[in-house]
RNA sequence: GCGGGGGUAGCCAAGUCAGGUCAAAGGCGCCAGAUUUAGGGUCUGGUCCCGAAGGGGUUCGCAGGUUCGAAUCCUGUCCCCCGCACCA
């Protein structure tokens, strides 16, 4: 048994030595794809193998079919997570280290070094036995890996640094504010990898109404700016400590909670001091200008926003219960100080009209739902109903004043910005949801950064020439077109820096760290030069030097002066970049639509105008077992785990041919496990093929007609689904079916001669078809076939047009299908072991009356009638109308459910059924395992047929009879 | 909520755009038989239900509709998954 493993080991040495994936410009037509590189925060795992065995398929079928293709790989240094992996090392965290010691392999004294990044990073980029550069290569990628780099490489700095330039001149970088998630501990922003509790939380805008009272304000947080029309009264909590503080040039008062927040938030808060809530006491409400009391409600929460509320009954139903409580008890609004006669006079205002509820949508909810008390849990049910229904479908009522049959959608915002406007409001961030708690177990906060920088997406002129890129481009798979344009349009400012982490500093402002997506939206244009690039000293990569290279501009010979670097290599670089870009496909996972893929359209589109990629593929996940693999939990297949334990081509070929490469994949060791076992069949049968001596060509009957036909149809459909990218279907053509074809054959063939002509001749082709997806194994048994230099230089099969015989797979799916019959007539009858089966043709008349009738529903109107008395006047026939009638009917019927392609193939070749199945007799002795098969035509008057059973006899349809 | 994708037999997954070869490819699993018979490998057959003659019945989330004919087209409905940003 071979052991593929040394197949790998050896065939990779050998493409290695003979530099065989370095790519040159050439005179041949080129082909360009990259995958994103990887980020290498941890091992190269199966769910990276499939990512990048796609690329690689394609890159190998592009070369067989002649392109000159280049296929580079870098690696992702920019970036949080890896400094957050480096940091967990620096903590001992005890999972973490485990995993990295027992799970990965790393020496418990090699640990202080892991707690620098750029090792950690270069550990799983390139040195660990799980890095990815092993991983790749140990899956026999066909990579130039000359262009390998890092994206904290001082070259690739330089390049990031005259992308930057570049945009700054273009005015696309902008300065402003910014909300974020917080760690007050970490002192950084957190993202959600980074989050213990709260994933996926967001941050939503309230706004402040600024109620006021004598010289102070009461900000009142609400996300209904609108309602403020139908505000009845104020809402603090009466076991709550508010404090007062100076804000801005104001006396605010709020919650002793909401202090901190508004600092985070960038407000001026000055001294902060005690104050004693007087419930007694009226407000000024903004906008509308009426008084309206303080009341006391348990329901506040200190910690939401300010701790102050506004109440609006008609339309809230917290507030619609809290007050409906409050006017039960008198007494415990004597013990606030407050005189229940301010609150009898209360009414819930409605100021917003919704089909399908009443006059106050809050209180028609309450009712529904049997809320009683303002603890109940169904009030936030209830609340979220309420709220839904209004924005979505709510019109202001008419008379509020201006805003008056505004969608609540458009009021809401109408009505907060002119507030804003008129100092009547302002603005806190608040969690759409709590606990959000950091990694380091420290409750996260919103931030709000100054003097962050953006990318300015939202740029109109910016978002044209995306979409125009957009249009050019081809998407695989197509339903991808609409997310891009979808993100195109609502994409705007995207915050573009960070104060931590490896990376390039922003040229503008070299305190700040260019982001990690932000850093890697042209590099495709880097990995044409990234060779050349090597041997000059980074100091010398001037803007002058890119822009020549990139844009044409300046003078090579003025710029080698300059800087130093030699003219010819500056002219290299410039002929690389002209030969290979555009780019051909981006590769990525489709998750990353919204961010990366987008922003590599916006940012090519910008600085390549004439130059834009021509295509992106988007991968779906992968899973294993049906779980979410994890890299810092350890459980995931490494690479070299899954190589060597099945070989690189079955991982290869497994993770190919399960889904196509858009869709989600599961890994299932059983599946892997049965594809290793496919592939080992493959290889011995493959072997037992080769073994025997070349035979002459010999002559080719129908069991040779029919395979090499097979052959065409399989070559053409794997040819087909690689140029669209479906690996899936390629493979199975060129794996699976191929392999049930040949199996027939194998079964069918009469001549030992032709036999191993013919499989020797399949095998050259299959070979090839497989190539892209095992290359290891093809490659040995190409050589051992006497195939000259490496099959992954072979050129790819082509269809022969005139090897193509559909009368031939006519004729032995018709076998298939008698067989079919007698099989299942042995089984319906329990009839294991069958003495003799005679099969009865049908006699020629009615074959003429099938071709006829073929005609007729070829034209598509079959009036049975007329179709019986053309027929018994063509023929002449003497029959019982009824035998005829019934006949034509089961006929007609089978025809009609016929393809049009079959009817066509019927009604213009020759099929003598008779002649087949003769020839076929042995065959059908073997594969029914019986004695004696006898066949006859249906009116032969010497046949054998005690049961009379061949006057059931129908073309294509052979009457059986079993004994 | 916004945007995108999807529900096919025990599991995965083709088929849906261009309706008929669809009781529905292929793989996995399972069952049976064969084998120099190791319960492993390989090969062969089977795997919705009924049937002692190639047939019949009921299926492609659910409910209707169009059609001679629907997994495929139309309408409605239920359910599931993914992204929604400072993050790879």
């Amino acid at each position: 048994m071979v052991k593929f493993q040394e197949l790998d080991a050896k065939w990779q040495q050998a493409w290695r030595d003979a530099k065989l994936f370095e790519a040159e410009p050439d005179k041949r037509p080129k082909f360009y794809l990259t995958v994103a590189y990887p980020y290498v925060s941890g091992p190269m795992h199966v769910g990276h193998g499939r990512t990048y065995t796609v690329p690689d398929v394609i890159a190998r079928y592009k070369r067989m079919r002649g392109f000159n293709v280049l296929f580079p790989m870098a690696y992702h240094f920019t970036g949080i997570p890896i400094v957050g992996a480096a940091k967990r090392v620096a903590r001992r965290e005890p999972g973490f280290v485990r995993v990295l010691i027992e799970r990965y392999g790393v020496a418990e004294s090699e640990l202080p070094k892991f707690e620098d990044p750029h090792h950690f990073a270069s550990h799983f980029a390139r040195k660990s036995e799980l890095s990815y550069r092993k991983g790749m290569e140990w899956l026999g990628y066909s990579i130039d890996w000359c262009r390998e780099f890092t994206t904290v490489d001082h070259h690739y700095q330089k390049f990031v640094t005259w992308q930057y330039h570049k945009l700054y001149d273009a005015g696309l970088i902008v300065k402003g504010k910014h909300p974020v998630k917080w760690c007050p501990r970490c002192g950084n922003p957190v993202t959600d990898h980074d989050l213990l509790e709260g994933e996926g939380v967001g941050i939503v805008e309230f706004t402040l109404l600024k109620y006021r009272a004598d010289d102070y304000v009461l900000p009142a947080a609400t996300l209904r700016p609108e309602t403020v029309f139908g505000v009845t009264n104020l809402w603090l909590n009466p076991d709550v400590k508010y404090v007062s503080a100076r804000v801005g040039g104001e006396r605010w008062i709020v919650s002793e909670q909401a202090i901190e927040k508004l600092r985070e938030q960038g407000y001026q808060v000055g001294e902060v001091g005690p104050i004693q809530i007087n419930f007694s006491k009226k407000v000024e409400v903004p906008l509308t200008h009426k008084r309206v009391p303080i009341l006391p409600a348990k329901f506040v929460d200190p910690d939401n926003a300010t701790g102050v509320v506004g109440s609006v009954p008609s339309h809230a139903p917290y507030d619609h219960v809290a007050l409906f409580e409050l006017q039960q008890r008198p007494d415990a609004l004597r013990a606030y100080g407050v005189n229940p006669r301010d609150v009898e006079g209360l009414k819930p205002i409605s100021l917003i009209e919704v089909e399908g509820f009443g006059e106050s949508p809050a209180i028609d909810v309450v009712d529904r739902m049997g809320i009683k008390n303002q603890t109940d849990p169904k009030l936030e049910e209830a609340t979220a109903e309420v709220y839904r229904n209004e924005f979505a479908k709510g019109r202001m009522r008419e008379w509020v004043s201006k805003y008056g049959g505004m969608p609540v959608s458009r009021a809401k915002l109408a009505v907060r910005d002119d507030m804003l406007a008129g100092n009547e409001a302002a603005t806190i961030y608040e969690f759409s949801a709590k606990p959000v708690v950091c990694r380091c177990n420290t409750p996260v906060t919103v931030k709000v950064v100054e003097d962050q920088w953006f990318l300015n997406y939202a740029d109109e002129g910016w978002k044209e020439k995306a979409r125009g890129c957009l249009a050019r481009m081809d998407l695989v798979p197509p339903e991808t077109r609409g997310q891009f344009e979808h993100t195109i349009s609502w994409l705007h400012e995207w915050p573009c820096t960070r104060n931590i982490g490896m990376g390039t500093p922003a040229p503008w402002d070299p305190k700040w760290m260019i982001e990690s997506l932000s850093d890697s939206t042209i590099y495709m244009a880097y990995y044409t030069i990234a060779h050349i690039l090597k041997a000059i000293d980074p100091a010398k990569l001037t803007d002058e030097v890119f822009d020549y290279v990139f844009h044409g501009k300046g003078d090579a010979a003025l710029i080698s002066s300059t800087t130093g670097i030699p003219q010819e290599t500056l002219e290299q670089m410039r002929r690389e970049f002209e030969y290979w870009y555009p780019l051909d496909y981006r590769m990525s996972a489709n998750e990353l639509i919204p961010n990366h893929l987008t922003f590599h359209i916006f940012h090519h589109a910008l600085l390549f105008p004439d130059r834009c990629p021509r295509g992106i593929v988007s991968f779906g996940i992968a899973v294993l077992e049906g779980e979410k693999m994890s890299s810092s939990k350890g459980n995931i297949i490494a690479i070299n785990e899954a190589v060597r334990k099945y070989g690189a081509d079955t991982v290869r070929l497994y993770l190919m041919s399960t889904v196509e490469p858009w869709q989600d994949l599961d890994w299932q060791t059983n599946e892997v496990e049965a594809m290793q076992r496919n592939l080992e069949r493959f290889y011995s049968l493959a072997e037992s093929t080769i073994a025997p001596p070349s035979a002459k060509r010999p002559s080719f009957a129908q069991p040779e007609r029919w395979m090499l036909s097979r052959l065409q149809e399989h070559i053409r459909v794997a040819t087909e689904a690689l140029d669209a990218f479906e690996t899936r279907k390629a493979a199975q053509h060129a794996f699976f079916q191929l392999m049930h074809d040949l199996r027939w054959y194998t079964k069918r063939a009469r001549q030992p001669k032709a036999r191993t002509h013919m499989l020797k001749r399949v095998l050259e082709v299959w070979l090839r078809l497989l190539a892209p997806f095992t290359p290891h194994i093809c490659e040995n048994l190409w050589e051992r076939m006497g195939g000259s230099g490496f099959i992954s230089a072979a050129p790819w099969p082509k269809v022969e047009e005139g090897l193509v015989d559909k009368g031939a797979e006519l004729i032995e799916s018709y076998l298939g299908r008698v067989l079919e019959d007698v099989g299942k007539i042995l089984r319906v009858t329990k009839v294991k072991k069958p003495k003799r089966v005679c099969l009865y043709v049908a006699q020629d008349w009615k074959w003429k009356a099938y071709h006829i009738a073929m005609k007729r529903v070829g034209e598509g109107k079959v009036d049975l009638g007329a179709l019986l008395r053309e027929i018994g006047e063509t023929l002449g026939l003497r029959l019982h109308k009824s035998d005829l009638s019934k006949f034509l009917q089961q006929t007609v019927k089978e025809l009609r459910g016929m393809p049009s392609e079959e009817l066509e193939i019927l009604e213009t070749t020759e099929i003598d059924e008779l002649q087949v199945l003769l020839e076929a007799a042995d065959f059908i002795r073997e594969q029914l395992n019986v004695k004696e098969v006898r066949v006859f035509k249906a009116d032969d008057a010497a046949r054998y047929d005690p049961q009379d059973r061949a006057r059931l006899a129908v073309p294509m349809r052979p009457a059986i009879f079993i004994e």
